[in-house]
RNA sequence: GCCCGAGUGGCGGAACCAGGUAUACGCGCAGCACUUAAAAUGCUGUGAGCCUAAAGCUCGUGUCGGUUCGACUCCGACCUCGGGCACCA
């Protein structure tokens, strides 16, 4: 009896695969399209880990469960390896990132084909290559074309580290998304996508998408939509008005305004528009200029601790009848809402602490459910909106329910024409510039006569010349502008002399239309064929982390909405209908990382157990969206399984199988299957196990029970079942074969067992056939005979509950 | 602070959607068989407590309460741990 050993058959199998092309599509003739993709991994590190592999299996489990359920299944697989990721590793390790991007592509292409996937290799798409990125830089001029693409010069993140500027989504609490450094702001000329005219649509949108709860909420809470109102208060003295935003307008409790150090007024103040006294004006300087000096992650940090300056200015609350002193503050963000904040410290946890701080008057004008009306003191008193509440002291509102009293102020304030009900978001737009030299070069070329102009389409790609200085210089240009070869050109319109855009676009841009390209990899005309992506999009069930909740999956939503309202695609706007997210595996109970040393590579146990036995492993670990930690010592149970399995088929015989054999078979793909759809992985798994173990017991198995166990097994564990599924005669391959087939029938027992109750505790179980269940009066007969149970309830009165088939409860009184 | 997710044996987890024998499956551990021995393999046992043992009884799914004949499951309040967002006005 030959023995278990993966590596004497597992890249045997891979090469034949993939020579075969059994996992390529026909992408025209297809009758049962579905498209089954995985986020492309991008070849920054040292090479795949084991929680890179932990994802692309339990996609690909499900897919090649998919494709045994009959349907054309598309999986394909490329690299997402152009952009700033790849940049800095290539920096790291200084080589020059175009050098090697084709010693990655060889590598991560390797480790892909060694984990058992049933990618479809004839398809592959990598961001860097210029047959792709000619149909980003494509996709950018369609962006500008249709104005959506615009320049501006705005006050940007920009990161110190990286040199280079970031979108919003790439700033997590003040510090960069890839290297945690304290991102800053500067005033620089950038290219924006007006992601933020879609805002509405992104966000209504959602309800109609199956996708992770966790990841729908991240996206509703960054498009951040807010329903409020702007009001006007005029500066006294002065023709200069303060707008505020606001969703809680509790103006007969608003005692002051607070503005960004960054507001227009001040700055009206500081150049002397706006005239206050000379003290005045000198310590509004000083405050400004102190927060300013400070940066973004330190500002938010600190702000816990309310500063802040008084203008000197004030301003008419005219709802109320008053007039408000007009202070600066930190913690009032220039981005948010209008930059300025009305307050109404009896209302709002910030504006309190503020007052308390500066002594400024703190008025209750809602009556909170226990009735109490004394002054608001401690931060526990202050009603916010959401709360029940009455108002008072509040003239016209005067015993309105809180949110009534919100609603009528708004009226009024509008009918006075002194504000303006608005929706605000919280989404940006998206800034797309990058001053790296890594990505595709933004298609735009300036003109002293013509200004700016698009390259022509015919003239794409851009391309990406190899320049020996690549590293970011910091200079707020991307090292492409020390490049004459590249930026000096002729104009497309006038030809003169003019100069090339040297900025590259953001990485996110590269895949966020990845999905569309796989289709169509073989046309060179155009981005896609649209006859392919009726066929084949949307992308019928999405794999990949949480971790792009806002970036990847929110741009791509974004790109294909806009493809759909210029006509490149008519019957969707929705990229994904249904998006999974898998969870993190982890290592000695942290997350993977070079720093912490406990990064696990595929490759070596790859080699020392084989991959079946790894990749049953994983997904044994735990549900697949929550991840989990990987253990050494725990990889011998799926060793162990598979063996097992390898070696029962010593014991095929030629039988037919009893009732309890069909039973145990029928429970098996029962489970496994309904397991499927829900990427359950590891109770379909112990549904296998258990099986076995039943299948062990016995002195001969069905050819009928193996073959269907390497079926059910083929998904998790594709090699080694191929392996048997040839050894045992049936031809090849067995990943092209049918599912099992359930017969429900064959589940229903001869007999039933039901636990016997007394009071609410189990007593006995009785064995009933499974016909007699329903006859009630008999059950109860059969169970009083039961020794424990006639303890309980000799000589008791008791009533009866029966739930046929599932319990018998005796309730004593 | 807000929003998600999760708390079950020594460990990973199952049952939770639809209330009905809690701890499936695996790891680990213990014992036995095989072996000169070990490894490997196979078999058996394995929530806690009381009890010489068995039978049996009691307790037991983060805490407190509720609904119910019956709650890991549903409802309310809270605690803890992950993850996300954040002076968002």
């Amino acid at each position: 009896m030959r023995k278990y050993i993966p590596k004497q058959f597992e890249s045997k199998w891979q090469q034949k695969w993939k020579k075969d092309k059994i996992f390529s599509p026909d992408l025209d003739k297809a009758r049962k399209p579905y498209f089954a993709l995985m986020m492309f991994p991008y070849p920054s590190a040292e090479g795949l880990h084991v929680g890179n592999m932990y994802a692309f299996t339990g996609a690909d489990i499900f897919a090649r469960f998919m494709r045994m359920q009959g349907y054309d299944v598309f999986e394909p697989i490329g690299l997402d390896g152009f952009g700033i990721h790849s940049e800095n590793y290539a920096i790291k390790v200084n080589k020059h990132p175009m050098d090697l991007s084709k010693v990655t592509e060889e590598r991560f292409y390797k480790q892909l084909t060694s984990i058992g996937n049933a990618f479809d290799w004839t398809r592959t798409v990598e961001t860097y290559k210029p047959d792709y990125y000619k149909w980003t830089q494509w996709i950018f001029l369609q962006m500008y074309k249709n104005g959506l693409a615009y320049r501006k010069k705005a006050e940007v993140n920009w990161c110190p580290s990286c040199k280079t500027v970031l979108a919003d989504e790439q700033v997590i609490a003040g510090k960069c998304e890839r290297c945690s450094s304290n991102v800053t702001k500067k005033m620089l000329e950038q290219w924006f996508f007006k992601i933020t005219q879609y805002a509405e649509r992104l966000l209504k949108n959602l309800d109609t998408l199956d996708w992770s709860k966790k990841v729908l909420t991240a996206q509703r809470n960054w498009i951040g939509k807010k329903v409020g109102i702007n009001m006007d208060y005029p500066i006294k003295n002065s023709k200069e008005v303060i707008t505020c935003f606001t969703t809680a307008p509790v103006n007969f409790g608003m005692t002051f305004i607070v503005l960004a150090p960054e507001h227009q007024v001040v700055k009206k103040i500081l150049d002397g528009t706006l005239r206050v006294s000379r003290e005045q004006k000198q310590a509004v300087k000083k405050y400004v200029d102190g927060v300013l000096a400070k940066p973004l992650a330190q500002r938010i940090s600190e702000a816990k601790e309310k500063t802040g300056v008084f203008t000197g200015l004030y301003a008419q609350n005219r709802i109320a009848g008053w007039d408000v002193p007009v202070w600066i503050a930190d913690f009032v963000m220039s981005e948010v809402g209008t930059g300025a904040v009305q307050g109404c410290p009896g209302h709002d946890y910030r504006d309190f602490e503020f007052a308390k701080k500066f002594g400024l008057p703190i008025i209750r004008v809602v009556k909170g459910p226990d009735g109490n009306t004394s002054p608001i003191e401690k931060p526990e008193q202050v009603i916010v909106r959401g709360m029940k509440g009455t108002m008072v002291n509040s003239k016209f509102l005067n015993g309105l329910p809180f949110d009534q009293g919100l609603e009528k102020t708004m009226d009024y304030a509008e009918e006075k024409r002194w504000g303006k009900r608005v929706v605000s978001y919280h989404l940006r737009d998206w800034l797309i510039s990058r001053q790296r030299y890594w990505g595709p070069p933004i298609p735009m070329i300036y003109c002293d006569t013509c200004g700016t102009v698009p390259v022509p389409e015919k003239d794409l790609p851009v391309i990406l010349p190899y320049v020996e200085n690549f590293r970011p210089a910091g200079t707020g240009v991307s090292p492409l502008a020390s490049d004459e070869n590249f930026y000096k050109v002729k104009c497309p319109k006038c030809g003169k002399e003019a100069k090339r855009e040297t900025d590259v676009s953001d990485t996110f841009l590269d895949s966020a239309w990845y999905f569309f390209r796989y289709t169509s990899t073989e046309d060179s005309t155009q981005p896609w064929t649209s006859e392919r992506v009726k066929k084949w999009l949307p992308v019928n069930t999405y794999i990949g982390g949480a971790e792009h909740s806002v970036l990847h999956l929110l741009y791509s939503r974004f790109l294909t909405m806009v493809f759909k309202d210029i006509d490149l695609i008519s019957h969707f706007e929705e990229p994904f209908t249904r998006f999974r997210a898998h969870g993190l595996i982890i290592s000695e109970g942290a997350k993977m990382s070079k720093s912490k040393g406990n990064v696990i590579n595929p490759d070596e146990y790859i080699s020392e157990y084989g991959t079946d036995t790894l990749r049953l492993y994983l997904m044994f670990i735990g549900p697949f969206d929550q991840g989990g930690d990987f253990r050494d010592e725990a990889i011998s149970g799926p060793q162990n399984f598979l063996r097992r399995i390898w070696n029962l088929k010593e014991k095929i015989e030629d039988r037919t199988l009893t009732t309890e054999d069909a039973k145990w078979l029928h429970k098996t793909v029962e489970k496994v299957t309904s397991d499927m759809p829900s990427l359950k992985f590891n109770t379909a798994i112990a549904s296998m196990m258990e099986w076995l173990n039943f299948l062990s017991k016995k002195k001969f198995v069905t050819k009928k029970e193996y073959k269907s166990l390497l079926l059910l097994l083929a998904p998790y564990a594709p090699h080694i079942t191929e392996e048997l599924w040839n050894q045992i005669g049936e031809e090849y391959s067995i990943h092209l074969q049918a599912w099992p087939k359930l017969d429900v029938e064959a589940l229903t027992d001869e007999m039933v067992t039901i636990p016997v109750q007394v009071d609410g505790k189990v007593r006995s179980t009785i064995r009933i056939k499974y016909q007699e269940v329903s006859i009630q009066n008999q059950v109860i007969e059969k169970a009083l005979k039961e020794e424990r149970v006639k303890k309980y309830t000799d000589g008791k009165k008791y009533k009866v509950i029966y739930v046929p088939g599932k319990i018998l409860n005796f309730v004593t009184s």
